[in-house]
DNA sequence: ACTAAAGAACTC
DNA sequence: AGTTCTTTAGTG
């Protein structure tokens, strides 16, 4: 039997299939389609992925065996990857690196390389082990066996070894001495290589106590003086099923020693189980403010939603929803309900939320219903409780899984239910190959499962908002807060003339004003500024020069802590005295970010407790749920932070909201820049008085006219919707078009932008015809369906020595397009990275 | 003439 | 990506 196998390594030019041989025994254990196997590829052994089995052999190769399987079962079921299949076809990538996304950790395997001394050495071998540093590493691998670089590092390494390893072994000066060594020794093999591959799940197991025998009066008495054995039989007696961890029994005061004598005495066995485990396990579920579990009835627009989407449960075949719900309307109710009855069904569901700082709240609502049969997956998780989550999932232990898009990649075998929740938040984008959007993954795979998708916004993208227009998702709406809750009241700050009045803080006195009543009244009040660091930018006053990131060339954000940060990059530098630029000593710092707002807050307001919320105070795993439920408990008054503290909390006694420069983003030259200024005013404004209805939105802005603005004050979706379609139409931008994204890299300036100029006539003349002219929206009926821009530039023109240019394609026949990349063989090129659905052009 | 270094080709 | 085979530049 012979197996295509796909190996694990992130090299996209490696698009193909090997073929293996499939020894007698991985045969009778069913090793097939869905199975990581361990394979010998090169030079080397690498992890594969077994994609399917046939009995004829490519010709002119000889077959090599599959060394081990991975596991004892497929990773992959056949519905995993005929979505991985269609999602590399899609985001033209090859399909291994696809199906990593399916695994914890992108790889099942760790493999390690050692140093083995080889016998039989030729003439030019021995006069290599000539060199007496040759010769004692020769003989140090010869005399304790392989040995990992690691190891030898230490051992023979000077700037590593303790110093006092005066055994006279070898000793290279550095590390690269080794390597040059061993690069030698491996030339004329009197090295070789030793690859070892082991499994990365790193199982946990606790001790378990278990009774031998059933425990009777006699048997107590028996045990005599020995009090401490007595009480931990009566203690196992008394527990489920005649058994009790150890780390229970411990708890009860019952010493090791006890347990093993116990043992000894053959009365009690001392069992090893696996645990699975879970950081949300012990999380108590929390019901929505106002709702108890028992009375909780849905609202008539709650309820048409459920009987809409319910039929599609039972169907087994995809139907696609949008869900449109102001804020406030009880989404997550819906979700709830709809989860319930799928998994009544015995089907599975995953429920999306854009980011880690958005599970707990929802995970703590879905935790007050199905207490036990829920998994959190997010990329904060660590690798081994990632495994251990996927394998509850597997094997049935839980049905419902939440979390950020990776939680589309755990193994569930018949979905019926998909939520993304948020579904206009960017976040559901991965930002690295491969640049998959949780949407499409969430609808393949809901197609394949036969799942209904719902798609839950209170302002849906554009894409999808276009998409249920045009009838191919159904569009649901919830136009009314539960208890018919009037939205908050808007006010716009024009901050041209508050700077006109002389005033030239944060701050506008309208905001301060309400932050001032708002406290008065023991209310809450959120601030979003979405900018963090203290100052946004550093600037020479001398010569006009501005700190920049040495890597990419982006400006440095300033930091309280004293630092210079680059927030692309993350890379900190302290703050120059002098200017590098001319010496000046002028330098001063100019924007605001978080930390000034920060401290402006603290000398306005001191009495208030304020607390900051944004990346640089959200580092740890829980940091992000224990800010919020600090702020929840009252024990701070003002919550001030980054966009992350506009996304799905609700917290019944913030009345007050402030946005300061709302449209900070309406400066970004991107297509996106209104819908994201809209989106980001109307989910902040959105957290105020979500229960009282007594709610206060202040937002300041430079430019109080801009429609996104308006409508985002106004929270008149219908309407920013109708101006930004037509925007859209006219430049021929999403949804109107796809976009495809094409970065063109090269070391050389020159032979970057010379490979982006061949592309792009290449594309410009296989698609003459079909071309729209700048500026003009595209035209079916014309067959006019293709624009390019470009080449130009990358916002990070060059990033760590090599330059980068990109093309952007813009298209309404994506198929036309995708025929064209593939026959141009671009997804096999190593210097061009390719981007469907970018989220920005640049 | 020989060797180290850089590049290209290949991996069942 | 990592290994090996091939070509090229560098040295006396």
């Amino acid at each position: 039997m012979i197996a295509s196998v796909f190996v694990n390594i992130p090299v996209k030019s490696i698009a193909k299939a090997f073929s293996y041989h499939v020894p007698e025994e991985l045969a009778r254990r069913g090793v097939g389609p869905g199975w990581r196997v361990f394979v010998p590829f090169g030079g080397r052994k690498v992890e594969g992925f077994v994609v399917a089995l046939t009995e004829q052999a490519p010709e002119g190769v000889t077959l090599k065996d599959i060394i081990a399987a991975v596991d004892d079962e497929a990773w992959f079921s056949p519905r995993m990857l005929e979505a991985a299949r269609w999602l590399a076809e899609f985001y033209l990538c090859s399909l291994a690196e696809m199906m990593r996304l399916f695994m914890p950790g992108k790889s099942g395997l760790k493999i390690t390389v050692r140093y083995v001394a080889e016998y039989g050495l030729s003439e030019q071998g021995q006069l290599l082990l000539a060199m007496p540093q040759y010769k004692s590493l020769y003989d140090l691998l010869a005399a304790e066996g392989p040995l990992s670089r690691l190891e030898l590092k230490h051992r023979c390494c000077e700037s590593s070894a303790a110093g006092d390893e005066a055994d006279g072994e070898s000793v290279f000066p550095d590390e690269h001495a080794l390597d040059t060594a061993l690069e030698r020794m491996l030339q004329y093999h009197v090295l070789s290589r030793d690859y070892a591959a082991k499994k990365r799940d790193a199982a946990r197991y606790e001790k378990v106590l278990v009774l031998s025998q059933p425990v009777t009066p006699g048997l107590l008495a028996g045990l005599g003086r020995k009090k401490a054995q007595q009480k931990l039989l009566q203690l196992l007696a008394d527990s489920s099923e005649g058994r009790m961890t150890q780390a229970a029994a411990k708890e009860q005061g019952v010493s090791l020693a006890t347990m093993k004598n116990l043992a000894a005495g053959g009365l009690i066995e001392i069992q090893s189980r696996r645990v699975l485990r879970d950081s949300y396990a012990a999380e108590p579920g929390r019901l929505p403010a106002g709702i108890s579990r028992e009375d909780f009835t849905l609202s008539a627009d709650q309820q048409r939603v459920v009987a809409a989407v319910e039929p599609v449960l039972s169907e087994h075949s995809y139907h696609g929803f949008l869900l449109q719900g102001v804020t406030g309307s009880g989404k997550t109710q819906v979700y709830i309900e709809l989860a319930r009855r799928t998994r009544e069904l015995g089907r599975q569901v995953v429920v999306l939320v854009p980011e880690i700082a958005l599970t707990g709240q929802v995970v703590t609502a879905f935790k007050a219903y199905f207490p036990r049969d829920i998994i959190v997956v997010h990329s904060r998780l660590s690798l081994a409780e990632r495994n251990d989550a996927m394998i509850r999932a597997r094997r049935h232990e839980a049905g419902i899984v939440i979390g950020a898009r990776s939680a589309l990649f755990t193994p569930l075998d018949d979905i019926g239910l998909i939520v993304i929740d948020e579904e206009q938040d960017s976040s559901y984008k991965q930002d690295e190959s491969p640049r998959y959007h949780a949407r499409v993954v969430a609808g393949e795979l809901a197609r394949i499962h036969g799942s209904a998708l719902l798609l839950g916004s209170a302002t849906p993208s554009l894409e999808s908002f276009y998409r249920a227009r045009a009838g191919s998702l159904t569009l649901l709406s919830m136009p009314h807060r539960i208890g018919d809750l009037p939205l908050p009241r808007v006010r716009c700050v024009d901050m041209r003339r508050e700077l006109a009045m002389g005033n030239r803080h944060i701050i506008s006195r309208e905001l301060e004003q309400l932050i001032r009543d708002t406290l008065a009244r023991r209310e809450q009040v959120i601030i979003m500024l979405n900018r963090r660091g203290f100052s946004t930018f550093v600037m020479c006053r001398s010569c006009g020069a501005v700190m920049k990131c040495r890597e990419c060339g982006l400006p440095l954000v300033y930091h309280r802590n004293g630092s210079l940060v680059c927030h692309h990059c993350d890379i900190r530098e302290p703050v120059p005295d002098i200017c590098p630029q001319c010496g000046s000593r002028y330098i001063k710092y100019f924007g605001s970010g978080t930390e000034k707002l920060e401290q402006e807050l603290r000398e306005l307001v001191p009495q208030a407790r304020v607390i900051r919320m944004d990346r640089d105070t959200t580092g740890r795993k829980f940091a992000h749920r224990d800010i919020l439920t600090a702020f929840r408990r009252h024990e701070y008054d003002i919550l001030l932070g980054t966009q992350m503290v506009a996304k799905g909390h609700d917290i019944p006694s913030v009345t007050a909201v402030g946005i300061i420069s709302a449209d900070s983003a309406l400066n970004m030259p991107d297509f996106r820049a209104a819908e994201r200024c809209f989106m980001l005013i109307t989910q902040t404004a959105g957290r105020a008085g979500r229960h009282t209805g007594e709610g206060h939105v202040v937002i300041q802005t430079y430019n109080p006219e801009h429609y996104a603005v308006r409508c985002g004050m106004a929270q008149d979706y219908a309407g920013f919707y109708e101006r930004e379609l037509q925007q859209r139409w006219q430049l021929f931008y999403p949804p109107f078009s796809r976009l495809i994204k094409l970065l063109f890299q090269a070391d050389d300036e020159q032979k970057a932008r010379q490979a982006a100029e061949d592309f792009a006539s290449r594309f410009e003349q296989q698609f003459h015809d079909n071309m729209v002219p700048l500026g003009q929206p595209g035209d079916q009926e014309k067959k006019l369906t293709m624009q390019l821009a470009g080449p130009a530039p990358a916002v990070i023109a060059c990033f760590r020595g090599t330059y980068r240019f990109v093309v952007l394609i813009k298209t309404a026949d994506m198929r036309a397009v995708h025929a064209f990349l593939k026959a141009e063989q671009l997804h096999l090129r190593t210097d061009v990275a390719i981007d469907i659905d970018p989220l920005n052009t640049l």
